[in-house]
DNA sequence: ACAGTAACTTACTATTTGGTAGATTGGAAA
DNA sequence: TTTCCAATCTACCAAATAGTAAGTTACTGT
């Protein structure tokens, strides 16, 4: 799970870079108080000193491995390129990388989970807001707007809401994918879920689709 | 938060009720690796040798939680009687329903939460499988037929998979909010999620409806 | 009244855990 | 080559933690 590479001795920023690894993956499997410092140290293979030398404390590493994993998804989120797309496959695309980024990166969802346990007392204190904001949000408005115009999409849908839309449902059959397959027998895999995702997309198309009755706040 | 009466002292049952609660609550807040057994013992009013005694160890003190959860779900679902309304009111309602439950019984979510962050591993050991499956799938499958039946909604439509998707529109906003009001700077309270209810039920609907080329598999 | 036993507690242990003091080592600059 | 500091490690501590042994107390049946 942990790539490490050969230790590449006295190499501090390397050094560093192994730790925030191992404890992503530390804090994502374990849980904010289930992670273990000394299973950190052991994973990134290096000496406990190390980590609070250059993290601090328990807290403080935990801090850099949150915001990682928000760095990791807005980086994949800014190479997305839907200019060039319609209205409907820009959608789609969107759904299509958001299911994929949450089942080929399993420890954002945990992390999103460990933190939210946590009533999200940690990421209030990141201090680059920038850094974990969405870039799609004013994508998916650009979208919308193009989509109005040309009388495929109604008007009046929020961007913040719907990509929490799309969140929503990509997030869940991966994030409790566990739980549902024993509590409903459903065999969920990633073929599973790439049908699901196709589902996601018609369904946030449909909502989109101008119609008489389907007006919303 | 752990609303316990006077101790009524020497009442076997309802000492363990109390353990269970705490438990509850603590698992929820703090996860399976962050519970601390110490804590549980003051927050139910009890000694610590009483929970071993009564429920083995902590990771059955756990099972017994987690099972908990979801038995109060089930029995809140049993409640529903959607057999006299129309089949779009019948959804409406079930997707109200979801809402309001993960919004009124926080632990839920958190304990699902947990659960997925350890792969299921307790889940599995639940013997009594009925008491945790939703009574909801087979309810959905009723309505969904009729809906058929009375033309209003397409067919070959899957209820636990219909299940999953009015679950992944509450659960997320729900499950997610302190990072969601954070990162987009989303007020959501009560208002924007009962707001949000409506709109997930409206998008169900119109995933529903009988429509050309709105067909899956 | 008085056993007998179920309910419950005090006081303890072995181990794990976050965190640190202080020594050591490799590499770059002089 | 020597100096010096950043990079790293060994060895340790105090506190917290899951779990238990052995005792005490209140109810119940006789």
């Amino acid at each position: 799970m942990s790539g490490n590479q050969k230790p590449a001795r006295r190499d501090a920023a390397a050094t560093q870079r192994r730790i925030l690894d191992a404890a992503l993956s530390e804090f994502a499997t374990q849980g904010h108080g289930g992670a273990r410092v000394d299973r950190i140290a052991e994973a990134a293979g290096v000496s406990k000193p190390m980590i609070y030398s250059y993290f601090g404390d328990k807290e403080e590493l935990y801090k850099a491995a949150l915001k990682e994993s928000y760095v990791q998804i807005r980086q994949g989120e800014r190479a997305i390129d839907t200019d060039h797309m319609s209205p409907e496959d820009a959608i789609r695309e969107l759904v299509t990388f958001t299911m994929h980024h949450f089942i080929s990166k399993p420890w954002f969802t945990s992390m999103l989970n460990t933190e939210n346990l946590r009533k999200g007392v940690t990421v209030q204190e990141i201090d680059d807001l920038n850094d974990i904001q969405s870039p799609l949000i004013s994508q998916l408005g650009e979208i919308l707007d193009r989509g109005v115009a040309e009388g495929r999409f109604r008007p009046g849908v929020d961007p913040t809401e719907l990509y929490i839309t799309i969140a929503s449902l990509c997030f869940f059959p991966v994030s409790n994918k566990y739980t549902l397959r024993v509590v409903f027998n459903v065999p969920i895999d990633d073929a599973w879920l790439k049908r699901r995702a196709e589902d996601a997309g018609r369904m946030v198309l449909c909502f989109l689709r101008p119609e008489p009755d389907a007006g919303s706040g």
